[in-house]
DNA sequence: CGAGTTTGACCGGCGC
DNA sequence: GCGCCGGTCAAACTCG
């Protein structure tokens, strides 16, 4: 296990396995969400003692706002960027679609007497709007925080941009990405921390209901064996009188992951210049504001 | 020409 | 009720 410094010192840069690792190739991270485990994969990190992280810190509710905090407090606990949301899925509100009903039944009625064209196409538009938003249930959400100065990073899958929003109190622009392959609704939003414009803010929304598209480029995301700091616990743990002296923990390679070969080449470092989830970093803060919670 | 991006408009939720 | 803001839509545009 290995932390960042302010030179951005990284695993990957100090030597990474050689793609070697069998097991953890062909599970990638993403995958892991991919395939859904990632409540179970939040929960086991959460219980692990070298972490001692408590569960309320990483469920967060769906009425607490990560995003704000993120803007104020780029360094904060888990729960203003980690999410896992853990909602029960939210009924369809009938009587909301009823209401939408009724409305466009008025808002129908409304443009036959009107008769003008324009009107009727901006009423048109608003009703396409609200039929589609049939009050949508929330998708548990994993936020990561990533020191890279690639803003897109390269998961393995395809996402298709469908929205840029400025974000409040910040030069950069918040992105939102939809996975491209039909059927699965996965999101994630990307965005460049404020105050250190090396840190990227990725938010994944959803499982994917298929596997990695994009075959290994060397490794691609889904399989360059990324092993996230929470699943090297016993690493952090031996050196957590360093944790305290460095502001992040890559979420990167260790020995304790398949793919960490010390002879010095690594199928990670290879992809890290392109801004790969290797780069993951989690605030040390987090961890020190869970204990004062325990 | 299809796939992806940009961008202004719109909607819904929330706080005041 | 109103305004703000995050999230989404979709037409126009770009690119390969």
């Amino acid at each position: 296990m290995r932390f960042s410094d302010d030179n951005s010192t990284t695993a990957a840069e100090s030597g990474g396995g050689d793609g070697g690792g069998d097991k953890w190739d062909s599970l990638g991270f993403m995958e892991l969400l991919g395939l859904g485990i990632h409540q179970d994969f939040f929960e086991s990190f959460i219980q692990q003692p070298a972490l001692i992280l408590s569960p309320p810190l990483l469920r967060l509710d769906t009425e607490q706002k990560p995003q704000a905090a993120l803007q104020s407090q780029p360094y904060s606990t888990v729960s203003e960027f980690s999410e896992c949301l853990n909602n029960p899925p939210a009924t369809p509100n009938s009587s909301s679609i009823s209401s939408l009903s009724n409305e466009a039944a008025n808002i129908n009625e409304q443009s036959t007497n009107a008769g003008d064209d324009e009107e009727q196409d901006k009423t048109k538009k608003q009703l396409k709007h609200k039929k589609k938003k049939p009050k949508k249930q929330k998708e548990p959400r994993f936020a990561f925080i990533t020191k890279t100065e690639i803003d897109h990073l390269d998961d393995g899958y395809r996402w298709r941009k469908y929205g840029q929003k400025a974000v409040k109190n910040s030069p950069y622009p918040r992105s939102y990405y939809r996975c491209t392959s039909s059927g699965c609704g996965v999101k994630k939003r990307v965005e460049r921390s404020f105050d250190d414009t090396t840190i990227i803010i990725t938010t994944y929304e959803g499982k994917h209901t298929h596997p990695c598209p994009v075959p290994p480029r060397g490794s691609g995301f889904g399989n360059i064996g990324l092993t996230p700091s929470f699943m090297v616990h016993h690493q952090y743990q031996d050196q957590q009188q360093q944790e305290v002296e460095q502001p992040y923990m890559y979420a990167s390679l260790s020995p304790l992951n398949p793919c960490f070969s010390p002879n010095g080449s690594s199928s990670a470092s290879s992809i890290r210049d392109h801004g790969l989830l290797q780069d993951i970093v989690l605030p040390i803060k987090m961890r020190n504001e869970a204990n004062e919670q325990v």
